[in-house]
DNA sequence: ACATTCCTGACTAAATTGGTCAAGTATAGA
DNA sequence: TCTATACTTGACCAATTTAGTCAGGAATGT
């Protein structure tokens, strides 16, 4: 099981935008610097979290990025669904001649991912991008 | 996210062995066999498992693999742990200039899939390879 | 006009996954 | 003792995924 660093990334660059972004958008190169993040894998990540309805963008000079929702509203299951950071449980194939099909002899391990998939989105469907910024400013005191 | 074949193997693989090693040590090619799992596959987990004393091994004609503790004592994330299938976080690396270096301003995410771990740990720990039998069993009722 | 910034698709090196292959060693039973 | 069975170990490999890079374009403020 593996968490990987676009799903991170997302996390840290919205952070970055949340603390910014209150009066100004926020460009892609001011995170990639704050962050140190490469500005063409940004591109990537906030193209998704802009068809997923998490920022919008705004064009031009003085352009960039702003959350489309306050902080507390938007949860990390939020984001990581939006960078297509999903709990990909491997599943038993349904073409598999033994164990799982549909039969009286369903292999064992058949519901265990899904229970794990709901334990592990209960704990990111809590968590809120403000709850993250929280956390921080506490740690730092 | 992922969870990958190699720990959903071990379980089924190790449910199976709960199932019938009673009275006779069972040979990974009846594992093989009755599970789908490619035997040279299966060789290599259970050298995993045997190091970690999850499993015995007897060999010779009638040999094979034996739980080493009861179904109940062997515990979900023994065995994930056992054949590295780990909660893999992309940590935010130290010799990273921006971010995360010990300073006052730590990176937002550092904490989170410490916690992250914690939780889903939780979920594995609870969960016995004697209780996703019991589980299989009601299942089929 | 032109710099800035978002937008998009194509490409790629490295790592991981899910195996296969080959060559052992140990043991039980005939 | 011979032999089949089954564990033991290491090397190898194809496909996929990851974490980017590269190149070009389109919109917009100054």
């Amino acid at each position: 099981m593996k968490l990987t660093s676009k799903g991170r990334y997302a996390v840290m660059a919205l952070a970055d935008l949340a603390q910014f972004d209150s009066i100004n958008p926020v460009s892609l190169r001011d995170i990639s610097l704050r962050q140190g993040i490469s500005l063409d894998y940004l591109e990537q990540i906030f193209l998704k979290l802009k068809k997923n309805q998490i920022v919008k963008s705004i064009r031009g000079t003085h352009g960039g990025y702003v959350l489309s929702k306050k902080p507390n509203e938007i949860k990390l299951n939020n984001i990581f669904y939006a960078v297509d950071e999903k709990v990909k449980t491997v599943q038993c194939k349904k073409e598999s001649k033994k164990g799982c099909n549909g039969k009286a002899t369903k292999c064992v391990t058949h519901n265990l991912w899904d229970e794990l998939e709901t334990h592990i989105n209960s704990f990111f469907e809590k968590k809120s991008l403000e709850d993250l910024l929280k956390e921080n400013i506490e740690r730092r005191i």
